[in-house]
DNA sequence: TTTAATAGTGCAAACGTTTGCACAAATATT
DNA sequence: AATATTTGTGCAAACGTTTGCACTATTAAA
């Protein structure tokens, strides 16, 4: 009987009012004096705080955020956890927020859609104080993106985003990367260089292939529509383009791929075919994989820095909460990549 | 003039006051609309979800939180986001969670207690409905994982864990998997098989040890205290490791590793000293990560299903959440794994 | 026809904080 | 000594829902 009594004690749980009560204060004193306001002398904090440990008291931020209209969530919305670059965004943007007292909730789009949809107004009605977003592949419509604007809530965009959208974008140069890559394949003697891509109505594989076709032109290489393939970029995605490019009646001497998946499909294409990498056909892809420097021949890949691209856009959203008075305009953060040269397309020795 | 007004207008967001004003009726019979109570009238209900739309209303599932005392959130707690197991684990609870309306909010532990304490203290203060979580590595006392049971909300332990907290665990069987590599090995023809093992104070390394010892003995193999190195199974512990077996005067003619970054080290070292894997020395691995099967030679490897893992978790989380009544326990779930069978290991053909 | 049950809605309190305003006491200013 | 300022605290409303209870009007049972 004592033991019911007790243990239903120990589950109420004890609130501001509580410690006010026993202080014989109110629960207006009781919160100042946790959220250490100046007006509170210094006696009834130590008062309040002692108390608050001695009744074991716990803070319920649901009520703080309805009443403060913060939650100190934020929405990150990616297209799937278990990808190596997407799984280091997670990292780094929860590393970084939560260093100032955010959390994260993640959402999923599993590149759909109307996932993505679900997902902003499930996180809209959560009332997160933000919401950090790379696109599906999928996403063509952008209106449930205005909505989040309109709402008047920070929309930080990275990786794969849309200029239309006029908003906070952490990005990295994707023409440039292509044009990089295609002027070290030059660099090597390759003169028949072609790219298997990411499908064009995604910003960023767009500009991909346009780097890759201006960097052609500018070292007059032949630009074919056969040298072109879109597509997931799946390693069977890369096996399939390799094999199509195979059967040309000029066959390339480089392959760029803008994914590391479909280059290693590819090179084992060749390597089933004998046909030597980088001497016949040199390879590189994009996003830097761990596996691409762990595999036999290692492959020359971009990498994104993408624990830095997290930071940026954890702190870009940052400073949009303490400085809501900035208008929100299209912004593009643009960060350097790195062509990492390995094996595949180092035909220097 | 008039555009500012429109401007506020809009800003201001609708509650469910502003639909019973607009209907003249109270909110309570508005709540109920919504939620589809039996008691409101089917007119009114209609009433009620058409002014809704009309009036652009968006709940707010803060203040139905507060109200409920439930605020459909799910605390996960990992190491670190970025690695192939945890990221894949927060797809699958993510995926599964959501079915059932779920959010989750991810904290990472970096591998710190004092980051795994201050995680569960602010999942705690921000009224998650449970929590799942994987231990870090640094973690030794339980007391904070106590304090998550004796406010009664669900804790589901996944992969790393500790019977003494006396909840689910959903886990693989660690020994058995270490007793079938052995297995493995032996019928590979491999008499003096190596371990380069995690630090047994975790939990499912000491079991991984124990699988591996007790296998040898079945099969009368030396136990050697020379033969067992505990790391952090990192590749350059792996490196680090084989380097010291390569020394011993009675070299192994197998290395089972807990991890596979650590085989992975193991094997660079083997091919730098020329020595043929599998013939000379055979290799398996831990947790088949992707780069496992894309090396050459392939690494076998143990595969744990993390995405069952995952998923199982949040099926016991719901369980628990929907069947309040049920005595919490020590509850353990195992899943099955699977020794996936490569070339460094291989030494049939 | 009276009584009992049912259907549909409203009232008001509650969830646990925070905060603008008011107020008294203490201190500083003239 | 009278007034002005500062310091510390309380009052009460607010954030947006949900829900136990009460109430009326309608229908069913007796």
């Amino acid at each position: 009987m004592h033991k019911l009594i007790k243990f239903f004690d120990i589950k109420k749980k004890t609130t501001i009012k509580d410690i006010a009560k026993a202080l014989n204060l109110t629960s207006s004193t009781v919160s100042r004096a946790l959220n250490d306001n100046p007006r509170i002398s210094n006696k009834t904090k130590e008062a309040v705080r002692l108390a608050a440990k001695e009744l074991n008291y716990e803070p319920n931020y649901l009520a703080s955020a309805l009443r403060k209209g913060k939650s100190n969530l934020v929405g990150l919305i990616i297209p799937r956890a278990n990808s190596n670059f997407f799984s280091s965004i997670v990292k780094s943007v929860g590393d970084r927020l939560s260093l100032d007292g955010y959390n994260i909730i993640i959402t999923q789009s599993n590149e759909s859609y109307e996932r993505e949809c679900e997902n902003i107004e499930s996180l809209l009605y959560t009332q997160v104080d933000g919401i950090i977003a790379s696109l599906a592949n999928d996403t063509v419509q952008l209106d449930h993106y205005e909505k989040i604007k309109s709402k008047g809530i920070p929309l930080i965009i990275f990786d794969r985003g849309e200029d239309a959208l006029g908003v906070d974008y952490i990005g990295i140069d994707d023409y440039l990367s292509s044009f990089k890559v295609v002027e070290h394949l030059y660099d090597q003697g390759c003169r028949r260089i072609a790219h298997i891509g990411g499908y064009r109505h995604t910003r960023i594989y767009q500009n991909r292939i346009e780097g890759y076709i201006d960097a052609l032109k500018k070292y007059n290489l032949p630009v074919e529509d056969d040298l072109i393939i879109e597509s997931t970029l799946k390693r069977e995605d890369g096996r399939k383009a390799m094999e199509d490019f195979l059967k040309l009646g000029h066959r390339p001497d480089a392959v760029y791929a803008a994914g590391d998946f479909a280059t290693l499909g590819a090179l084992q294409v060749l390597q089933e075919h004998k046909i030597s990498v980088p001497d016949e056909v040199a390879l590189v892809g994009f996003s830097n994989e761990p596996f691409t420097s762990l595999i036999t021949p290692s492959i020359s890949s971009i990498e994104q820095h993408s624990e830095a691209m997290g930071r940026i856009a954890a702190e870009t959203f940052l400073d949009r909460i303490n400085h809501p008075e900035k208008p929100v305009k299209l912004n593009k953060i643009v960060l350097d990549t790195e062509l990492i040269i390995r094996q595949s397309s180092n035909r220097n020795k």
